[in-house]
DNA sequence: ATATGTATGTTGAAATTTCAACAAAAGGAG
DNA sequence: CTCCTTTTGTTGAAATTTCAACATACATAT
């Protein structure tokens, strides 16, 4: 009983943020408790660098960010590291993969920096209650846009490093930050090295490149914090 | 009354085409035509090479492809062209960015032989008969299961263009293929400049590393028939 | 403040891509 | 078959990226 109170305590704690999942939308406070019960939600908490999914493991569980940031990332044969996009508290991680019924993960999901996390069975979202339950129906249907959402996100990644130059791709990205914040001034929630992994560009090229648009005038940057002139 | 017979017989063609669509994955065929109607499915026809939709054009419709084949395509500022992927028999397109709510397409699809679509309203499929129709709900999960194959397919893209080098992209293209297809010897879907556009690589460059791949005796290709050694 | 480790910037050489231009091959139309 | 168009292959020069190595800056802990 103890425990159930501590629970719901904690998971309150993370209301503002399940609000906000994708997962959860149009789905009611008052029935939140209850349906992470009934998923079976286990939360676990991650230190920085910690890989939370392991490119390889079983794909059956789906992720929600709740606090901490996170990083969706893939190696290949030789090591070299691709980022394929960031992960934010309030958003799913791993859904694509359970949701098509993939056996194994292509991708690692890493802890950017000290990370909790909502873990779902994913076989408790899509096959259990087929036959009417409201909110199961509404978590499908949310699911549908989730996924909806990623495909665009993914569309978005492609008009970035489907450009040619280190140049282009630096910019493209700018300018889609840009469009983003809707400001000319921004944080990028990567670091030189993750940069240009996310772009699929060499390091130094890219700093280098950096230099020369900050000579050129074209934008200014502190760590990571740029701005378009 | 003669029109609806034509309709259902015209339909009733494509009904080994529409079984295996995602959307009507386990809907039965005594049920496919009366949802047709009810969804306001329209049957349309493009020559080779034309446009079925345009990027900038409203993003409301999912097309179905019945016959011929199509490419989803993005042309840049500079008029550079990236093949997103292709589009065969059976499957959707349209539908990541219908139900992802987008005003416009950011992508144009278009006809690569003459081919045959079903348009489908995405308002009929998302937003109608929200209590309880067991087809509408079937087309949802199936419409999210269809959604999370295509991130696979974009997590799969991104592991061959996220490669560096025009020689590493192909023959991690073709390993690709190889895997897929279960052979060492498969037609690929696309000409030399269409492969390049896919692998976001220049044609003349893609031609001269196939030619030294051959030399080196790792693979055999004629035309778009290629045979891994 | 110093030391240590990490992140970022810089450089030059080697490898690769792009680009433009042309040659060769393949396919269609008359 | 021939002409014409499209596709594919080839080439060399210019631009760009990658790679390795090092220098500098920054952050943190002691």
């Amino acid at each position: 009983m103890l425990k159930f109170q501590q629970k719901e305590k904690i998971l309150k704690k993370y209301f503002g943020i399940l609000r906000k999942c994708s997962l959860f939308s149009e789905i009611e406070d008052r029935h939140l408790i209850a349906m992470l019960s009934c998923l079976g939600a286990k939360r676990v908490s991650f230190d920085k660098k910690y890989t939370i999914f392991a490119q390889g493991n079983s794909a059956k569980y789906i992720g929600i960010l709740l606090s901490g940031s996170a990083q969706i990332v893939r190696h290949d044969y030789y090591g070299n590291r691709s980022i394929v996009s960031g992960v934010m508290p309030g958003e799913l991680f791993g859904e694509s993969f359970a949701c098509a019924g993939m056996e194994v993960l292509p991708v690692s999901i890493v802890a950017n920096e000290p990370c909790e996390v909502l873990l779902i069975d994913s076989g408790h979202v899509l096959h259990t209650c087929t036959n009417g339950c409201e909110f199961h129906r509404r978590m499908i249907y949310n699911l549908m846009r989730d996924l909806a959402a990623k495909n665009i996100m993914f569309h978005q990644k492609l008009d970035i490093t489907a450009k040619r130059t280190t140049r282009e791709k630096l910019l493209a990205y700018l300018a889609y930050m840009e469009q983003q914040t809707g400001k000319n001034e921004f944080e990028i929630p990567f670091d030189r090295q993750e940069l240009a992994d996310y772009l699929e560009v060499d390091r130094s090229g890219l700093s280098a490149e950096i230099g020369k648009l900050r000579r050129e005038g074209v934008l200014d940057c502190r760590k990571n914090h740029f701005t378009l002139l």
